[in-house]
DNA sequence: ATTTTCAAT
């Protein structure tokens, strides 16, 4: 079981603040991004680290994270020695908001020129999907796309988070008021968003209807 | 009813 100390983990404040998932998060004006590395072995997975990161002046936290990649997941890139497999890894990362379509393309083309690596991801919140044509909508299917799922947390995902990257001291996770509501509000929304491959053919909703005339 | 968003000052 790996262990991180009390430093490298992230204060509880901290995380309740930048992780409610409310309906109007009013100066969040920083994200985190809580990542599980697994190393792939045959049929076998196995965490090989984990930790936390925050954007830092200009950069996107999930670039922050391709940055690091290289030193997360040794081997991810290189040759093994002649009859050694090419190593695998699974990258599960919750994030406070959900990527912006800048960062879902660039993690697109990561993702595919780099196969041996699989990424699924938790959001918190998503980030400026209101508006039906919004890139961040069409970055997110992109992703999809690129074999990424993408899941709004629910409290299972906070508890998790709590425990394993929360200095939270023995301490329960407590949900805040309207956690379930809003996981089931905003996981109906990304629903609702990754279907609809393209608005123009999905109709006015009544062809459907035929079935029953 | 209305409010925000990986700041900018």
């Amino acid at each position: 079981m790996i262990t991180k100390l009390d430093s490298m983990l992230l204060p509880r404040k901290k995380f309740i603040y930048h992780y409610k998932n409310v309906r109007w998060a009013r100066g969040r004006h920083e994200t985190y991004l809580c990542f599980v590395v697994k190393r792939r072995v045959g049929p076998d997975t196995l965490t090989f680290d984990f930790g936390h990161l925050r954007n830092r002046s200009g950069c996107h936290v999930e670039l922050l994270f391709l940055r690091y990649l290289g030193a997360l997941c040794p081997g991810l890139w290189g040759y093994g020695a002649a009859g050694e497999k090419r190593l695998s890894y699974s990258v599960t990362w919750f994030c406070s908001w959900s990527p912006c379509v800048n960062c879902s393309i660039q993690l697109c083309q990561f993702l595919n020129n780099t196969p041996n690596l699989r990424l699924r991801i938790f959001v918190s919140r998503l980030y400026f999907c209101d508006l039906e044509d919004s890139l961040e909508r069409e970055g997110l299917r992109m992703l999809t796309k690129a074999g990424v799922r993408i899941s709004v947390m629910s409290y299972k995902d906070y508890f998790y988070c709590w425990q394993k990257f929360v200095d939270c001291k023995k301490s329960n996770f407590k949900a805040w008021e309207e956690l379930h509501q809003n996981s089931v509000r905003l996981t109906r929304k990304l629903n609702r968003i990754l279907q609809v491959e393209d608005p123009k053919l999905q109709g006015d909703g009544c062809a459907n209807l035929s079935w029953f005339s």
